[in-house]
RNA sequence: GGCCCGUUGGUGAAGUGGUUUAACACACAUGCCUUUCACGCAUGCAUACAUGGGUUCAAAUCCCGUACGGGUCACCA
C-alpha cells in the first residue's frame, strides 16, 4: 500500500516551530516510502480563521523545501482539501452513523449542557453527557427536526470496557471507556467537529499515518471507536511529544519567536531550521547532525522519534544556521544578507559593500546580525569595552606599536590589503613583537573590538583616513 | 480531581541487561594566530541515568511504589 500522510493545519495565519515539526516528519515519512505527502486545511471552526492563511501555508511549507503532492491547489480526485468545501460529506456519513443505530440526534441546547455541567460539577463528578437524547422516541425526533430545532449528532459510546490505542512510540494505551462522552459528530452550525472531519478525511484521502502532536494521544480512543463504527481499517498512529519554548514551558504565541516567520524574519534560513527541528526529538542512527534534504529523508527512521518532550534553542539553531551560511556560495550569499542589512550606505561602493559583507559571512550566525557585527564600520565614536582597555594597558610596548604603525600607513601612497600586510610586517620587524601584542593593538584602535575578521582586510574597509583618526 | 504520558549534565541526545569508570553535538571555560581557516584548533568543564525498593551473577536499560513535570477531560483545533 502506498504511504499517504497529511498535513492538517488550521488556516490561523500562524505557524509555531511545533506544527512545522509535524509537518516535517510527515514529509519525510512520506518522501522516505516514495509515497504522497498531502495539504488539507481544517477550518472547521469558522470563527478562528484567518484570511489569507492558506497562502502563508503554502508559503511556509514552499520555504522549506517540501513539495506537496496533493492539496488545495493540485487537486488529485481526493478533494475537495478544504474541510469547509466537505460539509456535505460529513453530513453524510454522520447520518449513515444515525441510520446504523450508531450515532443520534441531540436536541440539548448549550445552556441545557451547560447546567448540567455544573451540576456535575457541584457534586464533584466528572461530566459526561447522559445521553438522554438517545432515548427520544422516533416520533419525537421527526417533530422537532420538523420544527427545526437545532441538533447535534452524537456517536453513541461503549459505557463499559477498555479501548486499546496503538501508537508507534508509546506502545499500546489502555483507555477507559466509562470516560468516554458521546461524542458530537456534527456541530449544530452543520459543520463537523475537528475530531469527525479528522477521521472521515483520514479514512478518504487514504491517509496511512496519521502523526500529530501527544495532546491528542487520549483523544485517540475516540478516534477508534468512529473508525470501528463505520467499519473502516484505522491508519497507524506517531504521536511526537511536544516542542517546548527557551523557558521549558509550553510555546505560545505570545511567547514571541518561536513561528517560522519571525526565525525566517530575523535571517534563520529555512534549510536551517528544518534540520535543526528535525533533530529535536528525533535522532538519526548515527552521529550526523547536518543533513541535505535528500540525507534527512534517507535516514528518517519514525520508530526513532522520542517519547519525551524537548526544549527549543536558539544557540544550537544558529550553529545550524552558521554551517548552512558557510555553505552558501558567495552571490547567493550577498543577495541573502542584503535582505537583512539595513545600514545606509549610499555613499560607499557596490564594492566596499560587497566585500564587508563577504568577510562577514564566515562570522554570521543569523541575517540580522550582520547589523551588529558591522557596527564599527559605521560610527566614528568606537568604545572599546572593559577587557579590550584592560589589554591596551597590559604592556608598555602597545604604546609604541600603535605610534608605528600608524607612521607606517601614513607613508603609504597605495591603500590595499597587501600594503597593509606589509605595513603590519614592519611594526613585526622593527619592534621585535609578534603574537597578540602585535595584532591586538592595531585591532582594538582600529576596530574598538579584539576579535573579528581578517585585520588587513578590516583596516582597508575602515579606510586609511580614520584609521589614521583612530590610532592615537 | 480522574485518566494518560514522560523523567540521561545548562540544552539536544546516544544507549533496549554485561564492550559504559555513560558517546556525540550545542552552550560554557581556558589556551593557541596575522605568509593556508580564531569563521578555526586544542584542552577542559559539568559531581547527567528523578527517587526508593525488587528481579538478576550483572540494571540507565526489566518490574512495582513515590516524587516531579506535562497532556487531557468543549457544539476548539
Amino acid at each position: 500500500m502506498k504511504v499517504r500522510t497529511r498535513f492538517a493545519p488550521s488556516p490561523t495565519g500562524y505557524m509555531h516551530i511545533g506544527n512545522l515539526r509535524t509537518a516535517i516528519f510527515e514529509y519525510l515519512l512520506a518522501k522516505k516510502y516514495n509515497g504522497s505527502f498531502i495539504l488539507r486545511i481544517e477550518d472547521t471552526d469558522q470563527t478562528r480563521e484567518v484570511e489569507g492563511a492558506i497562502d502563508f501555508i503554502y508559503k511556509t511549507l514552499e520555504l522549506c523545501g517540501f513539495s506537496i503532492d496533493e492539496g488545495p491547489n493540485n487537486d488529485k480526485r481526493y478533494g475537495p482539501y478544504i474541510q469547509s468545501e466537505r460539509k456535505d460529506v460529513y453530513k453524510k456519513y454522520a447520518e449513515e452513523l444515525v441510520e446504523k443505530g450508531k450515532a443520534y440526534y441531540c436536541f440539548c441546547s448549550e445552556e441545557e449542557l451547560e447546567a448540567m455541567r455544573k451540576r456535575a460539577e457541584a457534586r464533584k463528578r466528572p461530566f459526561v453527557y447522559d445521553g438522554r437524547c438517545s432515548r427520544l422516541s422516533k416520533e419525537k425526533i421527526a417533530e422537532n427536526l420538523a420544527n427545526g430545532i437545532p441538533y447535534v449528532i452524537r456517536q453513541k459510546m461503549p459505557k463499559t470496557g477498555v479501548t486499546v490505542v496503538e501508537d508507534l512510540i508509546y506502545g499500546k494505551i489502555k483507555i477507559d471507556n466509562s470516560i468516554l462522552d458521546d461524542q458530537i459528530l456534527l456541530k449544530s452550525d452543520g459543520f463537523p467537529t475537528y475530531n469527525f472531519a479528522n477521521v472521515v478525511d483520514d479514512h478518504l484521502m487514504d491517509i496511512t499515518h496519521v502523526i500529530r502532536g501527544k495532546e491528542y494521544l487520549d483523544q485517540t480512543a475516540k478516534y477508534n471507536l468512529l473508525y470501528e463504527a463505520f467499519g473502516w481499517e484505522k491508519p497507524t498512529y506517531i504521536h511526537v511529544a511536544m516542542v517546548l519554548g527557551e523557558d521549558g514551558n509550553k510555546l505560545s504565541k505570545r511567547n514571541g519567536d518561536a513561528s517560522f516567520m519571525d526565525l525566517y524574519n530575523e535571517g534563520f534560513l529555512p534549510s536551517a531550521i528544518v534540520n535543526y527541528l528535525c533533530l529535536l526529538g528525533w535522532s538519526p542512527a548515527n552521529n550526523q547532525e547536518v543533513f541535505t534534504m535528500d540525507e534527512l529523508i534517507n535516514n528518517f527512521d519514525e520508530t526513532r522519534i522520542s517519547k519525551s518532550s524537548s526544549q527549543y534553542d536558539v544557540k544550537k539553531l544558529e550553529w545550524f544556521n552558521h554551517q548552512y551560511i558557510q555553505k552558501m556560495p558567495d552571490e547567493e550569499y550577498l543577495a541573502w544578507i542584503k535582505k537583512y542589512f539595513t545600514k545606509d550606505v549610499s555613499n560607499k561602493s557596490d564594492e566596499w559593500v560587497n566585500r564587508l559583507l563577504l568577510i562577514y559571512k564566515s562570522h554570521l550566525n543569523y541575517g540580522k546580525e550582520i547589523n551588529e557585527l558591522v557596527e564599527n564600520f559605521f560610527n566614528d565614536n568606537i568604545e572599546m569595552n572593559a577587557e579590550a582597555k584592560e589589554f591596551m594597558e597590559s604592556d608598555q610596548v602597545i604604546e609604541r606599536v600603535i605610534s608605528y604603525f600608524k607612521a607606517e600607513l601614513e607613508k603609504l601612497d597605495d591603500w590595499n590589503v597587501d600594503v597593509i600586510n606589509t605595513a603590519i610586517n614592519n611594526v613585526k620587524n622593527a619592534l621585535n613583537v609578534k603574537g597578540k601584542l602585535l595584532y591586538m593593538p592595531i585591532r582594538i584602535k582600529a576596530s574598538g573590538l579584539m576579535h573579528g575578521p581578517d585585520l588587513a582586510d578590516t583596516i582597508y574597509l575602515i579606510g586609511k583616513d580614520t584609521v589614521i583618526k583612530r590610532l592615537k
